[in-house]
DNA sequence: ATTTTATACTTAAGATATTTATGTATCATT
DNA sequence: AATGATACATAAATATCTTAAGTATAAAAT
């Protein structure tokens, strides 16, 4: 599990892409989903995600459907369209960023496997 | 000029990793050179270093000296050993998140130039 | 049967971190 | 003489996250 101080500001990073791959998720499906991808190394509280995905979708860059399952009511996101750009300037933006912090971060015990970079 | 989201979190290990190569460094110093060696894409603010510096100073990871130049005065910051060693963990913490990430966000838009990483 | 775990969403209080702004002061350049 | 660069410090406002509590259904285990 990384640092919390790490993983802060890629929250919207994370979710916009996500629905980018899967035209509609749900709150839970979500944090699932990257716990597993992630082999439990990122892990999204529900305290942080559903307040980022109402804010998003005040935005303007989510929509919501609300699907009955039983007694249950889930509660889908799916990008607009605008919604869909902001995710390809996320992404762009987060790996040009990490690309900057490995060149910044290379004089320092210099890793050969990212050395290319370069 | 990133967004200071992103940046978020990412502050202390710039601080300690250009510390782990650099010997001594003043605030000012670490502002201009993170400016520099980034193309200006990452700014520090002094709002943000300085009371950064303080609170790794506190925590016993950075030594402080004064030093005059003409009638001004200098703070050189210093690693301490335990201070060494967290510039270690945090640098490589930091890479292994970027690897995680990428590999979360490769589906979406896949990046030739990274997809070797999985 | 009943307890526990998983699913599913919401929100508030407290903690933390950053931005923005202000303040002080020296030195170099125009 | 004024402006910009150097150099540090800190407070108020803002943003974000953690922690926690609340509600409720469904499945699995005891």
């Amino acid at each position: 599990m990384y640092s919390q101080e790490l993983i802060k500001g890629t929250l919207k990073t994370i979710v916009l892409s996500l629905l980018s791959e899967h035209d509609r998720m749900y709150g839970y499906e979500i944090t699932q989903h990257v716990k597993e991808k992630t082999s439990g190394e990122i892990q999204l509280t529900e305290g942080a995600l559903y307040p980022t995905l109402h804010k998003l979708e005040a935005e303007g860059l989510l929509t919501t459907e609300k699907v009955s399952i039983g007694k249950r009511v889930r509660k889908y996101y799916r990008l607009t369209e605008n919604g869909n750009k902001q995710a390809n300037d996320r992404v762009n933006e987060f790996r040009r960023f990490t690309e900057t912090m490995n060149n910044l971060l290379n004089n320092f015990n210099p890793n050969p496997k990212l050395s290319w970079l370069n």
